[in-house]
DNA sequence: ACAGCCATGTAACTCGTTACATGATTAC
DNA sequence: GTAATCATGTAACGAGTTACATGGCTGT
């Protein structure tokens, strides 16, 4: 019993804890809306695969199957929910990883001009503020079901989280915008 | 010309512009000085195997080699330095991925109590001091060669920017951590 | 009829990790 | 002398990606 998966496994197995049963490709959809702004949205292909060990460990069981296999709803097992808070209690939760492209072109900054650099900023400006706007429509669509209790009230937190990195980001960046333009003068 | 290579190589490439020649058992110091907080330091063993691709491809040279081939010393090459800038100029620089276990966890706080998941989020406090520390020791060591123009100034603009994330995150911990403990009673 | 989305899966491959192996040099 | 640090590399493996293949269903 408890196994040690990777964290995505994990992942995806809590996805399914919120009371309703979803398809591998509905599974792809909420990672999309949620995974992906704090963690990594796995690709459709390992979504499948995943889903496939889980079940093969009992973790989830797949249900009504329509004709050829198709539209199988997954729903996570009282063996998947056991297996799951044991593995909440046993890791520790470990540093956040970051992989910023943006703040690796600056370290190396001195290889490029500062207009060129303004440019890269600007741009990230501009991801931030669609990324932002997506998590902000995540966000109220969670509205009313996100007081203490409702189903979506740790969801909407975790969001509320991302919005304001979103927003720290942009102010940071646009400081620092600031300072590579003083350059270019 | 211009090959694709992964990000870490190039990554590895930047940090052997500024000014000096490195062993790859000190590239991965710098790494861990440097590329951690907003990339990841890769493995000593990947940094020889990279530092051998780099030098297959012409791109870094390995020069003053002592008895045995130890303490060789590495070096971009002309050829490194054209590709490295090739590369920032060909590649959009992409939005940052970010993998976090603490917001992971909270996601799905419904699944253990309050109190432990406020525990998490204080876990998450200190490792954040510890992390915070860190960079500023980093950065307070780049005092004085940061000016426009300097060979650290993009380096610390970057630590600048490391330090108002930890600072961000500290805020924001805090602000969920109150909303935790109000259930908490 | 055709576009677009729903839906599932396999194969090849790359990146990067951990474990392992080896030995030199420096500090106490 | 012995522990810590410096220094380099190989092998096995796992996670996750892209490319590919397949086909149903829905709206126009």
């Amino acid at each position: 019993m408890s196994q040690d998966l990777p964290t995505t496994a994990y992942a995806l197995l809590g996805l399914l804890t919120f009371g309703d049963d979803l398809t591998g490709y509905e599974l792809k959809q909420r990672a999309d809306r949620t995974l992906r702004f704090y963690w990594v949205s796995p690709a459709m292909s390992q979504v499948y695969t995943e889903l496939a060990r889980l079940s093969e460990l009992g973790l989830v069981k797949a249900r009504d199957a329509g004709p050829n296999k198709r539209s199988s709803k997954y729903s996570i097992t009282a063996k998947g929910r056991r297996s799951l808070t044991a593995w909440l209690e046993r890791e520790p939760a470990g540093f956040p990883v970051l992989k910023h492209p943006v703040a690796l072109r600056l370290l190396i900054g001195h290889l490029v001009t500062p207009a060129r650099t303004a440019a890269l900023l600007h741009d990230y400006l501009d991801q931030l503020e669609v990324r932002s706007a997506e998590l902000q429509r995540v966000r109220d669509s969670l509205r009313g079901r996100d007081d203490p209790g409702a189903a979506f009230h740790h969801p909407s937190m975790v969001a509320d989280w991302g919005l304001e990195y979103f927003e720290g980001e942009r102010t940071v960046v646009e400081k620092l915008l600031r300072r590579v333009e003083e350059s270019t003068q």
